[in-house]
Formats: structure tokens, sequence, C-alpha cells
RNA sequence: CGCGGGGUGGAGCAGUUCGGUAGCUCGCCGGGCUCAUAACCCGGAGGUCGUAGGUUCAAAUCCUGCCCCCGCAA
């Protein structure tokens, strides 16, 4: 088993090994700990004998010799619609778009980001509540169960991957790493986007907004319906102003559009319904996002 | 020693600056009103104020140690 090396995690900074390395430990199994593929770690694959290498979630592309390290190459289980959302973050980006659609790929690795020629590919329908954090495990067994079926496919040389197409490869957008900007709320978008946006992020890194100069956590949110909207025709509401009805916390988005909070993070606090967050306000704090 | 917020009945909060009666919005239980209700009215139960010690006539509040939770950063 190759993985990455252990890393200082949280406020501690307590230095902890991958979740690979974890299970690979559990299983007995050698561990290789790198962060990329260089000559050493090269050395200690070829001796392993192993013909063929799995790879998943890595974070590191693998140069020309890495490939030629294995007989076979090594196949990469990617958590998209290759060529959509090649790149870091697929799950996230496909439902961050509203895409209604996505699936795994598994294709044979070259030196590109996401690249190589495709073996098999499964898709799945992304459900209108789904988030990432259902969505990711759902993905997982789908791509565990390729790999049942592709791994003795290609020990018996059986698999013919097919090249992606290179004007699509040029034109898709690509699933980027999420930075910090990425997760922030624009509230003069729609609530739609709004939603997909709080979907995609949750629970990694999770959507934010400010309130009183302090980060605030959006984790679960809905965008309301045109008829649920009616009783707000009013329109004075102030984008980002948040509206308390009896059950019900919304929020004012672009557009007119209006958004159900679900559940929030206040900055030091646990996770709530909007409901309790919204029991708690007191009328001298601005409930106004920026 | 990375920066910061927090721990108060079941939930979310106020009260701490300036020590002196346990508060608010809900939930729960009982009763009432109603065709009915998540609406409204009346009543009730439920809290060693994270924890250990200190100061004091008196500590949620002041001082010290410790435990736990969380945001940012990485």
């Amino acid at each position: 088993m190759l993985t990455r090396t252990d890393a200082p995690i949280g406020r501690k900074r307590v230095l902890t090994p991958s979740a690979v390395a974890e299970v690979a430990h559990e299983l007995g199994l050698p561990v290789i700990k790198a962060n990329r593929v260089d000559e050493d770690v090269r050395i200690k694959l070829a001796a392993t004998g192993a013909e063929l290498g799995v790879i998943v979630a890595y974070g590191a592309l693998l140069d020309q010799a890495a490939l030629d390290t294995l007989d076979k190459g090594w196949v990469n289980l990617h958590y998209s619609l290759l060529p959509k959302w090649r790149g870091a973050a697929p799950v996230q980006r496909a439902i961050m778009n509203g895409d209604r659609e996505t699936g795994v790929t598994l294709f044979q690795l070259d030196k590109g980001m996401d690249t190589g020629p495709v073996h098999l590919q499964v898709p799945t329908v992304i459900e209108p509540d789904e988030n990432t954090a259902d969505l990711l495990p759902r993905l997982t067994e789908l791509g565990i169960s390729a790999l049942a079926e592709l791994l003795p496919r290609i020990a018996a040389g059986l698999s013919k991957p097919l090249p992606q197409d290179s004007d699509l490869l040029a034109t898709l957008p690509t699933a980027d790493k999420l930075t910090r900007e990425d997760a922030r709320i624009n509230w003069h978008r729609t609530a739609i986007e709004l939603e997909n946006q709080i979907k995609g992020l949750n629970p990694e890194p999770m959507a934010w907004t400010t309130l009183n100069e302090e980060s605030f956590r959006l984790l679960e949110a809905r965008a309301l319906g045109a008829t649920d909207r009616l009783s707000f025709a009013d329109n004075e509401s102030v984008t980002g102003t948040v509206i308390l009805e009896k059950e019900r916390v919304l929020v004012a988005c672009g557009e007119g559009t209006l958004l159900e909070l679900k559940t929030v993070q206040p900055a030091g606090k646990k996770p709530m319904a909007a409901r309790d967050w919204a029991r708690g306000m007191t009328a001298d704090k601005r409930v106004i996002y920026v």
C-alpha cells in the first residue's frame, strides 16, 4: 500500500496517519508512505512484484518513470464521468453546478491530470436533496464494484480503454481544489444556486458567510419554490436579510428568491437547527449577512 | 506555546463589566378555548450555573488550576 505521509491535523497539530495507512495497518499490509513517487519509492514498488497499481485520491501526479514502474501501469478511480470534472474536487463541483447526474470513472493513468483513456464508467443520478456527504460514499460503493469487475478483465488482457475526447478535455471546466472563496456565500446569487453550493460544500469545506464580523457556516438549506415566495411579495428585504417566520428561517437572496436555512453553525458553536439559532437571537443583534 | 469563541432546566440564548430573589424564546406535563390546530389562554414540573479549590457575611458573577466543545489558521 502506498499512501501519503502522516500529516498534522486540527487545532492540536497532531501528526495523524492517513485513513489508508490505518486500514493497511489493521490488515497487516506493508505500507509505503510518500507524497510523491520518486526513485526511492519506485524501487520499493518494483520490489513488491505488483503488476498493476490502483490509485484513488492520492493527490499527486505520477511522472512517466512512475507510470512505467508497473508492467500494466496504473488505474485511477475518479469520482466523475470523465472528461467532465477532471481534478481534485469532482463531487463537490458536480453538486455545486447543479448536475443531475455524475458517476465514477476507471481510467488508465497517464501524465496528465485525469486525462487517460477510460476503461469503465458507472453513472448515477444525483438525488435532489443529496449533498457531498451523501454522494461520496455512494460513489465509493460504485467504484468498488466497478473495480471488482474491471481488474480481472485487465489481468486477462481484455480491457481496451478508449481515449477521452480531446475537444472536451480542452473545453470542459475542471474540478479545481476548493478555496475558501469558493466556499463563501454571495447572497446576490439565486437561492437555487446557493442551495447547490451549500450541498456541494457539505461536509468539506462547508459554505460560510459572515454575521457580525464572525464566520457563520451553512450546513443545510433549501431554496423556496415560487409559490412559497408569494407571501413575501413586498420585496422590501435587503439581500442577505434574515427573515424569521414562525418555524422557518429565511434569507433574501438574489432576484427576489428566498433560501430557507435548515442547519447552521455560528462561529464557536456546534451545528444547530436554524430554528434553534433563531430562538436565541436577541433584538439588538443584527440579522443581516454580509 | 499559532489566533479566537464557548460550557447557565430537554434545545437555543440573556445575566458576568459594577458579587445580593435563576430570566427570555421554545419544548415537555396538566387544564381551558375551538369543528380543529403547529394558533390562543391558565397552571406546573425541571437547573450542584463544566469541574476542583480560593476570596467573601454572600459567588453564575471576582481569583487560580483542570476537563470538554467549536470557529479561523495549517
